[in-house]
DNA sequence: CTGTTAGCGCTTTCAC
DNA sequence: GTGAAAGCGCTAACAG
């Protein structure tokens, strides 16, 4: 039994291709009477409309590409649940594809891309610039960045506003009565700097807006994980550097800084008080539970494919916006009061 | 400036449509100047293949739909994950979709199977029968379902087989001086209640064969959440039930369950060891790391892509098979020495 | 209201 | 080797 095509359902209707098409989608100039026996001749076909053909016809594809970082780290599940929030809404599916590795990689995305395999791109944390992000844009392809690092202006991007959380860390810490800081950067490489001495900078600046000098003696760079908190502060310990608040750039690393900490005797938060960066899941397993920066990944993701299907549907020319997103302190159990002051 | 199809390039290139196909395609049937100046035309005009043409003209649309129940919990990134690399490899795109919640969505989205929006289906935990799996299977779109409750018969599974993991841990228990057990069961819920009897079946049998009875005393029903193990436990010690070992069925429940116990005075490992199941991303984080028995997703989820995919592309019918995959306990640090070995 | 006629853009026989 | 023509299955003007 051969696939049944409209066409096959035209004929037993006795009406033209057309006219059943317009049942299918519910046009209403269509006889009520006439509409009842296509129904009817679906039904007993078993007919289904074939996606793909509609998708040729209609010039759609009904999907937004998420291209995400080979690496899948935890984090992404966030993104991707932001993004399918709004897909789905708008019935739309998310297409996840990873960074392609190497030139010919890249140019099979590209020509997958400019080949309108999708009807917009969400692209997540691009390392570097992407000279063919301008030529998709330029082709009608609505595109939208997710927190890059400013490396590929004229496109539409959402990225976090770190500052505003950092304010909050800073503020929540020293209200605390917090008084030496030592803090955990990310690691000395190219692909992780940017955002990493954005942090530095951000804190450096917060603190010293309150009379607190972060001299980098009190700064050490670590890997964004655990093993990196961990070595990050058995580095500072080492070295005799005395501080009763630790600021982690990742909370993975955090994680690892109370384990070293406690390894040292030191009670989190009453001797020292951590606060991390992301927020990840597993902020809330830890023991204590993490406080740490909030990083609006879902939210930012949301807005970020809800903007791409309004341009994809309502031909709003899309036009190149930097949408700037608030981060926040979460506080939980890895911050409180200094020694001396919880009595 | 108007989309530039095959036809440009043709008429560009002097020749006509059927062979610029050729070329696209890499056919060695092509005279190689005819191919050089094709390719010219190609590069002056900047064609690139419609996607969506292709994929009507060929009958493929080169992507596999992942049904995912809608709460997206952390575990899935590792489904994702497993997918998106052997999706990659056969340079196939993972389109996921969320589980329908009503009839009307059900139909929608079972119209958009039928009607081929993808080459094959991974169902991800249905909770019910899915009556509309034969149906796609009938119509040769390729099917697999993972995790699931062995609803959906005569359809593909890949399943953990629990047992492995739960011996394991048992094992580990016992040889650890371990003698009284508690359980933190799943919550009497319909939809949780097969994987929840199921594991604890699995335990009882385990501890039996080993000489070690777990009443019903010993086993209390909680939500698979922190605040479940937490509450568990809290009702366990209320009533004055003893144990050294405790065994939780998800490892949210079993990280809340070693704060009711730190809470209440109770030092894990020693006093009492704790095990939870899954092996989520957290279980590295928390304190101490938890010993806890892996669910293989990733694996899974890999292997059911893999077959998808050799059944997409390779014709090869697929045959319902009921593959079961191992699980292993994975020992950390939330399991020791019972309190008169450790000396 | 309904049907005719072109597409959508590429692939694929099958003659030449 | 190359090209004409017939699809793939549906949609969309435009007559009638």
């Amino acid at each position: 039994m051969r696939k049944v095509t409209i066409k096959d359902v035209a004929e037993s209707a006795g009406v033209s291709k057309a006219t059943v098409s317009k049942v299918l989608n519910q046009r209403y100039d269509v006889n009520g009477e006439t509409a009842e026996r296509v129904q009817r001749a679906i039904a007993a076909l078993g007919f289904v409309k074939d996606r793909r053909a509609v998708q040729l016809a209609q010039g759609r594809s009904d999907s937004v590409g998420l291209i995400v970082p080979s690496s899948t780290d935890e984090w992404m599940i966030e993104v991707l649940r932001g993004a399918m929030q709004e897909a789905q809404a708008a019935r739309f599916t998310i297409a996840v594809q990873t960074f392609p590795e190497g030139v010919a990689d890249t140019d099979r995305l590209v020509a997958d891309l400019r080949g309108r395999a999708f009807d917009g791109v969400l692209v997540v944390q691009p390392r570097d610039h992407l000279p063919w992000l301008p030529d998709l844009q330029a082709a009608g392809i609505p595109v939208t960045v997710l927190d890059d690092h400013g490396t590929n202006p004229g496109i539409t991007a959402f990225v976090p506003d770190e500052s505003t959380g950092i304010e909050e860390a800073v503020s929540h810490l020293v209200g605390l009565g917090r008084e030496s800081f030592a803090l955990l950067s990310g690691p000395n490489e190219e692909r992780t700097r940017y955002t990493s001495e954005k942090r530095l900078a951000l804190y450096r600046a917060a603190l010293l807006a309150r009379g607190f000098v972060l001299d980098d003696a009190h700064v050490v760079p670590a890997e964004y994980s655990l093993a990196g908190g961990e070595a990050g502060v058995a580095h500072l310990l080492k070295r005799g550097v005395r501080f009763d608040a630790l600021i982690a750039s990742s909370d993975a690393m955090a994680v690892g800084a109370m384990r070293a900490l406690k390894a040292a005797g030191l009670v989190v938060p009453r001797a020292v008080s951590v606060v991390g960066f992301d927020d990840f899941p597993a902020a809330n397993y830890t023991d204590p539970r993490l406080t740490t920066v909030h990083n609006p990944l879902f939210d930012m993701s949301a807005r970020a494919v809800r903007g791409l299907i309004a341009s994809i549907t309502g031909k709003v020319r899309q036009e190149a916006a930097r949408e700037i997103v608030r981060t926040h302190l979460i506080v939980r159990d890895s911050t409180g009061p200094a020694i001396n002051q919880g009595g």
